[in-house]
This record gives C-alpha cells, sequence and structure tokens, in this order.
DNA sequence: TGAAGTTGTCTATTAACATAGACAACTTCG
DNA sequence: CGAAGTTGTCTATGTTAATAGACAACTTCA
C-alpha cells in the first residue's frame, strides 16, 4: 500500500499501523509480555515498508506500549483501566481497586453563566451564575480524564477554591453537605482528541477519546453538578454493567 | 502552527482542522444550516494556512457534513443518531424512532470455535461449534455500524442462513422460539477505524469508531449470543440512561 | 452601482512521508 | 561455532502535506 493507491485520509501510514497493533494489544490478541510478530511479517501484513513499521514501532515504543530489544524481538507493556459505569461512580474507588493511586488536579476554576443548554441540565434560569471547574484526573502518574464540570455558583460559592484544597468531587460536596449523590443520564460519544486536553493527557494529537456528558443528582433528583469528560480511549474501557 | 513545531503525531494538520471543526458541529457551537467562520477566520483560530482550511472543508464537504456556496460562506448540513443504551436495545426501534428506514445486512456467516473468551461469555466449553455472523446495520442509506455476532451452533443451527433471509437479530431469535430477550454487562471503548471496517462503513481511514462488546440474555439469564459491534463515532451518540 | 467579504483556482517552495536496498549488530538455537 | 532471524542505521528517490502569494468569480449590503 503507498499513499497514492488509497484514498488519501489525512492520517499517515506509520500511524495506521501503530494503530493496528495498538488494537492487537488491547483485545488481547497481544498479551502483555508476549512478542510482536518480526517488522518483516508486521509489514507484510500491513503491505507496508519495513521501515514504516519501524516508525510505528517506534511511536509505540515512545508512549511505552512496547519495547524493541535488538536481534530479540519487540515485546508488549502495557493494560487499560476497567472503568464502570454506575449510578454510583466514584473516580476514585475505581482507580484504587486496581491498585493504583487516584489523583486530581485543577486546572483551572472560572465564574460562568448558564447557557440554555447548561441551565437546562441544572435546572436553573439561563444566564444563572455558575462556577466552571477544569480538573485533570490521574491514575499513579498517568492522565485518565480531563472533565469540565458546572456548579451552580449560588448553591456552591467558592467551589473553586474547595475543589483545589480538596482535589476530589466527593469532598466538595460533602464540605457542603451533600452526603451522597447519583450519576443521571450519561451520553458517551468517540471524538479525536484537540491540542488542549492533548497536551493535558500526555496524549498524540490524532488520538481517540471517549467524550461523557454527565449531569449527578442528589437523592431527591435535584441536578448538582453537569460534567464534560474527555478520557484517553487508550487508557480507559466503560464497563456499562446492564442498563 | 507548521508540522515542525509541533510534536510529529502522524496526522495531517487539515485532518486536525477537520475534526475541530466536526467537534464544533457535534456539540452544537455551530448547528444544522450555520454559516461557518470565513476560511481565513478559521485559518487564524487554528494557526494554518488558509489552503489547509480549504483541503479540510473539502474532506467535511465530501462527508456531506457541510456545503460551501461561493462568494457567501460554508454552511453545516447533519446531525448525529441518538442511540440509547438500555437492556432491552433494538436497533429497528431507535432507527425508526428518529424517522429513518432501519437496514440491516449479511456480509457473511461462517462456522467458528469458542475461544475461551466467547466460551465464558457463551457459557459454552471451550472449542465449542459457534455460527460467526458478520453483518452491517444502517440507518437509511447510512451505515452505522458493523457487527459481529457469535451464536452457539447447536441451539442456533442454520443461523446464518435464517438471518440473511430476515435481516433483523430479533427475528433470528424468533424463529427459534426466544420472545423476549435482554442485554447484558456492555463493555464501551473506543479506536481507530481498520481498513475493512472503514470500508464496510464508508469512513475514511484514521476516524474514531467506537466499539461496544456485549452479550444477550433471555428472561432466565441464559447468554444467546454475544456481540462485537464497531460504530463510527461520527454518526451516532450512546444514551445511558442512568444505570 | 460599488466596496467589502466570501469561495475558487493557479504557481511555487520547503518539510514530512513512504518506498527501496544494503549492511551492521545482536540474539537464539542447533 | 555457525546459520538463521532479529533490530539498528545508512543512502537515495519520488510523493504528499503545508506554506506563501496573487487574482478571479461570486454574494451581500449599504
Amino acid at each position: 500500500m503507498s499513499m497514492q493507491d488509497t484514498a488519501s485520509s489525512g492520517v499517515a501510514l506509520w500511524r495506521l499501523v501503530a494503530d493496528g497493533i495498538e488494537r492487537g494489544i488491547a483485545d488481547g490478541r497481544f498479551a502483555a509480555g508476549d512478542k510482536l510478530p518480526g517488522e518483516m511479517e508486521i509489514a507484510e501484513t500491513y503491505r507496508v515498508n519495513r521501515h514504516t513499521v519501524r516508525r510505528a514501532l517506534a511511536a509505540l515504543a515512545e508512549r511505552g506500549l512496547v519495547r524493541a530489544e535488538r536481534g530479540s524481538g519487540t515485546y508488549v507493556e502495557a493494560q487499560k483501566l476497567a472503568y464502570p459505569l454506575r449510578s454510583r461512580t466514584r473516580f476514585s474507588e475505581i482507580v484504587g481497586a486496581g491498585g493504583r493511586e487516584p489523583r486530581g488536579q485543577l486546572i483551572e476554576a472560572t465564574d460562568d453563566v448558564a447557557t440554555r443548554e447548561l441551565a437546562r441540565e441544572l435546572g436553573l434560569k439561563t444566564g444563572a451564575p455558575l462556577v466552571r471547574i477544569e480538573a485533570i484526573r490521574l491514575a499513579d502518574r498517568t492522565p485518565i480524564c480531563v472533565s469540565t464540570t458546572w456548579l451552580s455558583a449560588e448553591l456552591f460559592p467558592n467551589a473553586g477554591a474547595v475543589f483545589a484544597a480538596t482535589r476530589s468531587m466527593t469532598k466538595l460536596l460533602e464540605h457542603y453537605g451533600v452526603r451522597d449523590y447519583r450519576r443521571g443520564a450519561t451520553r458517551i460519544t468517540a471524538g479525536i482528541v484537540d491540542a488542549t486536553d492533548a497536551a493535558r493527557l500526555d496524549l498524540a494529537l490524532g488520538r481517540p477519546i471517549l467524550v461523557v456528558d454527565a449531569t449527578d443528582h442528589d437523592l431527591d433528583g435535584k441536578p448538582l453538578m453537569t460534567k464534560h469528560s474527555r478520557f484517553a480511549a487508550e487508557r480507559v474501557e466503560f464497563l456499562v454493567e446492564n442498563g
């Protein structure tokens, strides 16, 4: 396959090969520790020059997914985080369950006003004052997702400062007397990471992301906050346990 | 932004611009019928040459997402299919609810044997005979997803032929006396389309896909079939209605 | 009508992508 | 050891991607 006989997709060939191999790792065709096929063999299966395969492998190696050993072969390194989507979903619990250290980090907290869309989600009027919190969440040192959270500025004054101190949405809500909350309807789609999120997630441009929109409610069904989260698709896998 | 000052991602710049605009359409910043900013303005916001913007717009136009009008501007065309993930999910009902014509098409049906993984999902023994059905599902003329379905060859003899005739999994199960069924645990992740699926979904290489793995059970909880589906992310949006 | 703003088309130049072939350096295994 | 198979590095060539500038063709609106 050369660039001129396939419809130009705007994606480099080496990138397609790298994605193919990564998929193989993701779905278990290549398990952690396994040896990948030789560069020549990969080149033949993708009908591509060996140098193109080498570039693909170099990209995967740089991301820590594989490791090349001269004279021997190239070996698989990594795994994905299982992320159950339940009504009671807590990032820290999910990550902790996998034996990893959950961390949160505030990027910025700013004042905002409700668009019609946000107002509807939060049960407020259009133009109502909001706090917008931009945060990143990690498992050990690996960024998992960035999320934008909107809360009513009247119900949660100084929410930005509280989050900066607690680094946890659950603790933030506790601070305002909310003992428990549930997740409402969740919208999931996929897309390509933009430049800003790519930098925050330490993700290469053009990588796929899982986009999750959800609104959390208290136990009486009153909306508390609405979130727009972007997950590095290569690092997580959502589990919808029935529905 | 030129290719040499950003870390080379293997994704062409015009493709990043196209993805950015598409995201703008997806999340409502540009609604159907809206006029996009001028090519010069887009070029400035992405810090890119106008020709690069033109290429991005040409790609979007070819996919029918936007339409350029000389001397006037470029306008938005399309929308996404809302796809609720409930325990009782029927493709035909979801598509029909949107006023579109649901269609199914058999790609191939072959005999297969259960891997350990498949056997566990279906409650069979490793090596048990299976029927593997590869099918594509469309809304009007637009391909929405391709799915690989495995069923027990003993419980559902000639399943391939039955599906080819009925073009519906629901009708296939009815044929074997299954009146109703429910979806069990569902795993969702995202990835990049491979060459085979790209052709089947009429999707450009490098586009993101939503990957859904699920097993359907009858009302007694007995596994009926397990599916591996790949959705064109740009054409659907999953709705998880609580959980 | 005329000016401003829009998309369409052309030429030209530089960097990145992909191919091809050859050989070195190293590991594994009989 | 020695052969086979692996990754690492080099040179070379043609194609694609992205830049830059200029101008034509068309629409909108004062």
